[in-house]
DNA sequence: ATTATAAATTGGTCTGACAATATTATATCT
DNA sequence: AGATATAATATTGTCAGACCAATTTATAAT
């Protein structure tokens, strides 16, 4: 039998978990000062801030200096900077974010047909409205088409869903593909939209799956070109 | 223009997480002493620890008391951790973890079907074979049909996924449902393991899709039921 | 060469001090 | 009385030094 020993700084931030859960503290609420916690923990201040540190860090509290301390707003804000040094360590091939990407989206689809959800069509179609005007004027359209995906997300009404797609599509986002998109084929994208849309509307799944897979294959067409290009630089 | 000063912790761990990007340490390498850090880092120990403190909390380092500072293993476990804390403060729907679990499982055997992969039978087998031993002898059988499913998420050969998958699994567990189920359908559930081991021997999606969909009902029935006892109770 | 012991290294905690920032109370003016 | 500027206070940030506890390394004995 293993006793792991734990440290004062463990259990003070255990202690400041379960206060704030305790006690149903929101986020933004005003929480204990240090000198209060040294107090009522009965640890050196040391120990409180390092405790405090630890739990800021992954989002549960917020420490403004000369402000005090508040409970924490976004704790997968804190997941998103996790994944950020873990690609940077470890990278990520292109081909999972791709397919995991894929399997979200398919699912957000199934979700909304499935759970016979009536979508917001007047914001898609302001959405995807916004994406055309920015194609015409040649702008940047990226942040539309984002848009139309993540409002996808957002339909299916489950926001657990929503923001694990959200940090799934932030960690995409971390490995920049250039996908040099022609006016034509943007206008197409465009289209698909569209057809997304209507399919939704009227709840047919097979044909609303169908053009997911549609909408989404220039990205696959991209990495297969990507992957043997390095295939090919590889070979000895 | 709003400049926001950043504290010398947070520029100590960004430069911390910097050295071990540069130098490409992997998990379990040995990393700076605290006191090296100080002098490197050109601060006093007390940031050293603050920073090394937030970058442990989220996975980044570990730290050994007499023992030194080491590159860190997983930064998946410390994503379980805040969503852990984000459970026990917030809740979460139990219909939307379900929805979330069965987008995952479609997805996993779509991936496995159209990329081609060949599954490892014997593993299925083995696991699905002491699966039955459990029911039969009347023992715990919940840590094999988790196996079960876990061994779907791998044979998806993206470990990305694998690892989302995991937290997820792992957020789902937090919610206990004490889905008691008799004899009978417990054999039901291996005999629905072994038939989806078939539909991915035989490459066959659509079966596959519903043999999945089917297996996982009792789950939405079950929360049908809670669903519709709490909306009962709070009657006026 | 192995083992036991001692020394050195390293992280954990405490105390006290001062600086930097934010909040609150007070005084001043209109 | 109300708005505004100023002072006092509270709160977090950083530093230095000390001692304890655990681990690792060096040394001595077998």
């Amino acid at each position: 039998m293993v006793i792991k020993k734990t440290s004062l700084v463990e259990i003070a931030a255990e202690r400041i978990k379960q206060n704030i859960i305790e006690n149903n503290l929101r986020p933004g609420d005003r929480f204990l000062s240090e000198k209060e916690l040294t107090r009522q923990l009965e640890v050196s201040r040391t120990v409180v801030r390092e405790a405090l540190r630890s739990l800021s860090s992954i989002g549960i509290v917020e420490v403004r200096k000369g402000g005090g301390v508040y409970v924490g707003h976004s704790s997968f804000d804190s997941i998103k900077n996790i994944l950020e040094h873990h690609h940077a360590l470890h990278g990520v091939k292109l081909r999972e974010l791709a397919d995991i990407r894929k399997v979200i989206e398919l699912g957000a689809v199934r979700l909304i047909i499935e759970n016979d959800l009536q979508i917001d069509r007047a914001c898609f179609e302001e959405i995807n409205g916004r994406y055309h005007e920015a194609i015409l004027a040649g702008k940047d359209t990226k942040k539309y088409d984002q848009q139309f995906h993540q409002q996808l997300m957002k339909e299916t009404g489950n926001d657990t869903f929503y923001n694990f797609a959200e940090v799934i599509q932030e960690y995409f986002s971390l490995v920049k593909i250039d996908l040099v998109q022609s006016r034509d084929s943007l206008i197409k994208s465009y289209e698909e939209h569209e057809d997304i849309i209507a399919a939704l509307v009227q709840k047919d799944l097979v044909r609303a799956h169908s053009l997911i897979a549609e909408h989404l294959e220039p990205v696959f067409t991209f990495i297969r070109q990507v992957e043997e290009a390095r295939d090919d630089g590889t070979h000895q």
